[in-house]
DNA sequence: AAAAGTATGTTGTTATAACAACAAATGGAG
DNA sequence: CTCCATTTGTTGTTATAACAACATACTTTT
């Protein structure tokens, strides 16, 4: 098992193999490969189990009624999801997770950690604490979220998250994690208008851009 | 102190007056009183205590650069908010919490809470893992309006919203906690086109509605 | 019961973004 | 280096929502 890799992630960080394996023992964990497209969760099912990411990777998205899909967010190796559906244990999932390249999931089983369970390993406090700091901060990229797609311009939700990346980053000059298409996603615009409103405000001299790189010239 | 009134929030639910005075005493509990729109908490601030609202309510707003007021959320009595910023404690607010009536608040530091604390009381983990249920609790509802607001029409998010309302509450004949104005700002489109598509919806024969009161016909 | 305030629906006009289709640039892979 | 795939920017057209302004309920107050 990959303790050396687990104690670097948010929910082991910096715990001893000894204590990895115990907690794993606790939390019933177990190993699954997923290849490529391959559909993890899918819509409508309830789960007990969040997953952590060993290797590869996986997309949380949404396909809609009129077959629009779209991409919610991205796990990299070494993050959790489906904790919060996991640790409400009746709702069923919104969205659908899927491999986007040959993946390895652990899934560790939740349900008791929650329960008031009587002979609670010392360690299990230390994962709730831990668990909770993940929802709190995924509870901010939500919340940020739904903060930059509130403007009903493009260039309001453009300026909206343009200038928290350059007060998050403590700098006018910046680059985002997101290329134009994930960008536009993001923000819920079309890809197209966006490049174009991009275009309108640099010639306006309010910024300058070239890939996933910014400088803002103006803030009001 | 109002224990009766404690044990039936969700965060001290069914504790005695006995346990709920130590975990008080443990986080540092002060109640304070605030008159209507009286702002609590200031975009911009960091801030290390959550609030349970104890009498009136409380809103989380934002106010944009241009000038225009936004409702985020509103917290009932026996409810907690700030609890993600007290939390994560660096995070600067992007919201402002107000009183919109006369309102009275305890405050919890939230913060021995979650630093690994040798003598922690047995209280400390049952509290925590409360903290979290009501995390994951808001993380699925920040998730849903991120939902019912990616269709790009007035109409798609209102069927997102309309048919999980129906499905939530298990019949095609339902009422939403929104009138028409909030429904809009929950949705992030402009009320008046709101009532319009409405209106042409009823005319298609979807759906029927007055007030907050819908029943629909055709769901695909 | 009248008056004042709030909520909702209606209409026409205007601004804006979605859409479609293409051109140009960029980046790897062979 | 060339070819193919991906990303990005451009343009014109169309659909749609925002906006403003008003009419019609519906409530609440006095």
């Amino acid at each position: 098992m990959d303790y050396e890799f687990l104690s670097k992630t948010m929910l082991f960080s910096g715990d001893s193999p000894d204590e990895i394996k115990t907690m794993l023992d606790c939390l019933g964990a177990a190993k699954k490969h997923y290849a490529k497209s391959e559909v993890i969760y899918h819509a409508g099912e309830t789960v007990s189990s969040i997953g952590i990411v060993l290797s590869g990777s996986v997309q949380i998205e949404n396909d809609d009624l009129w077959g629009n899909h779209s991409v919610l967010d991205s796990i990299p190796p070494g993050f959790v999801f489906a904790e919060t559906y996991a640790s409400l244990g009746d709702e069923p999932l919104m969205v659908t997770v899927t491999a986007i390249e040959d993946t390895e999931v652990l899934f560790l089983n939740v349900k008791r950690l929650l329960k008031t369970c009587p002979n609670s390993c010392s360690h299990h406090s230390k994962l709730i604490r831990r668990l909770f700091m993940v929802s709190a901060q995924k509870n901010l990229n939500l919340s940020r979220r739904i903060f930059h797609t509130t403007p009903k311009s493009i260039r309001g939700r453009l300026l909206s998250y343009l200038s928290f990346q350059a007060s998050a980053q403590g700098s006018l000059d910046f680059t985002i994690p997101f290329n134009r298409q994930q960008l536009a996603d993001y923000l819920n615009v079309e890809r197209s208008a966006l490049s174009g409103e991009l275009g309108k405000m640099q010639r306006e001299g309010l910024l300058k851009t070239e890939k996933n790189h910014f400088i803002l010239y103006e803030i009001r």
